[in-house]
DNA sequence: CTAAATGTTTAGACAAATCTAAAAAAATAA
DNA sequence: TTATTTTTTTAGATTTGTCTAAACATTTAG
């Protein structure tokens, strides 16, 4: 059994390692989880131990099958609480992360595939992400960013790739929100902003806010 | 903000405190919290720094109101938890105590409120125990224990002392489950075994079972 | 290819929660 | 009321996860 904390590393190095291939950093990980990059190499040298990772001094960390199955499982469980937050108790979709990221530690399988069970097996998180299987398997579907869009361009709203209340507070106000199908109606040349089109209403974002919104065409 | 370990040790003296009144021993709380007397002397003095009890050397703790207020909470959600649990996901009142003792510990006061309201304000667990209310007040519902009763008398089940899994599985297969009416037909004298009469079926506990088993009449 | 900058690890320390063994206090019994 | 037993506390370690400061390795630039 693993600690909350030697599982929010497992956690961030599985998504840290989605993105960029190869090796994950020290320092990379000392960032996301808030942390001096000592206390990161130590906790390395202890997963490594443990055989959830695979780590050589200077060579950064990668998680073993069973790392990466551990990892899997707490994301798995995040997402299922986060569902659960938002389709039976009402919460927002920007109030749910920081509650799920308790509850992802909670320790019972089998809660875990009765709380599936219980909302339908869903595919997806409130804010897209796919939620693996009891398996730790995931459908995935193909998405673009919607800063790579051009004029014209239609899509569908599927995801996002932050996660701040902030972001989604302002995304709502927008009318952005999952499963929102829009347009490109322009792209400012000059700062790289992108004006929509959703249900209508002609509307804007910056590009770096277009850089976190996943389409799928 | 507490550790989950003070929130244990608050929730044991709370416990200790409800039968006995007076002062809770220093052996009582590590019998409970299954460590050495040390750590809990330890313990003791931090929570007493921290103003959750009030503590002298040699004269066991007292819950302040603020450690009162924080144990009742713990145990507000515990046992929302556990009709959450039973109501919404199928579990059977044996197989949910260990996982409310993880899910307790969950820090978001909305989400208890909220949990609350969709379990439409709950009165009491699925052992029969109260649940405070936001404020912390539960309604008191007198009983007396199963072993109290006499010859004749008849009462109905509303609550256990004992929350073990196997102390409740056998009272399940017995047919002894909340809210069951009975009627005593007989007491042995030899070994206080009583027998009971329940939808019309005879069967029949020890004096230790019996003492557990608490009736409203 | 050397020098500077960047990234990572080591050394040594600390706080939280625990333990064992021994000392001290309080309760009980003779 | 003294002696014995029980309960509690202290002293000193240990483990986990963290930190700062300094050393070391790797990468990047000149
Ligand atoms: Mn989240
Ligand atoms: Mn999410
Ligand atoms: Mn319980
Ligand atoms: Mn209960």
């Amino acid at each position: 059994m693993q600690s909350f904390t030697e599982e929010n590393y497992l956690k961030i190095i599985y998504h840290l390692s989605e993105n960029n291939e190869g090796a994950v950093q020290t320092n990379a990980i000392a960032e996301k989880m808030q942390t001096k990059a000592a206390s990161v190499t130590d906790m390395l040298r202890k997963l490594s131990e443990k055989e959830l990772i695979s780590y050589k001094k200077y060579q950064g960390a990668h998680l073993t099958p069973l790392g990466r199955q551990t990892a899997i499982n707490v994301i798995r469980k995040h997402r299922l609480w986060e569902v659960f937050l938002v389709e039976k108790l009402n919460f927002k979709w920007d109030e749910v992360h920081d509650i799920a990221e308790e509850l992802e530690h909670i320790n019972s399988p089998e809660l875990v595939e009765r709380l599936d069970e219980y909302l339908a097996f869903p595919k997806n998180d409130p804010h897209g992400d796919p939620i693996p299987d009891k398996n730790g398997n995931f459908d995935f579907v193909p998405f673009i960013k919607l800063s790579k869009l051009k004029k014209d361009d239609k899509g569908l709203i599927m995801g996002v790739s932050e996660h701040s209340s902030a972001f989604l507070k302002h995304l709502e106000k927008l009318g952005l929100t999952l499963g929102k199908s829009l347009t490109i109606s322009a792209i400012n040349d000059f700062d790289g902003s992108v004006e929509i089109i959703v249900e209508n209403k002609k509307t804007s974002v910056t590009r770096e806010i277009a850089r976190h919104i996943l389409i799928r065409i």
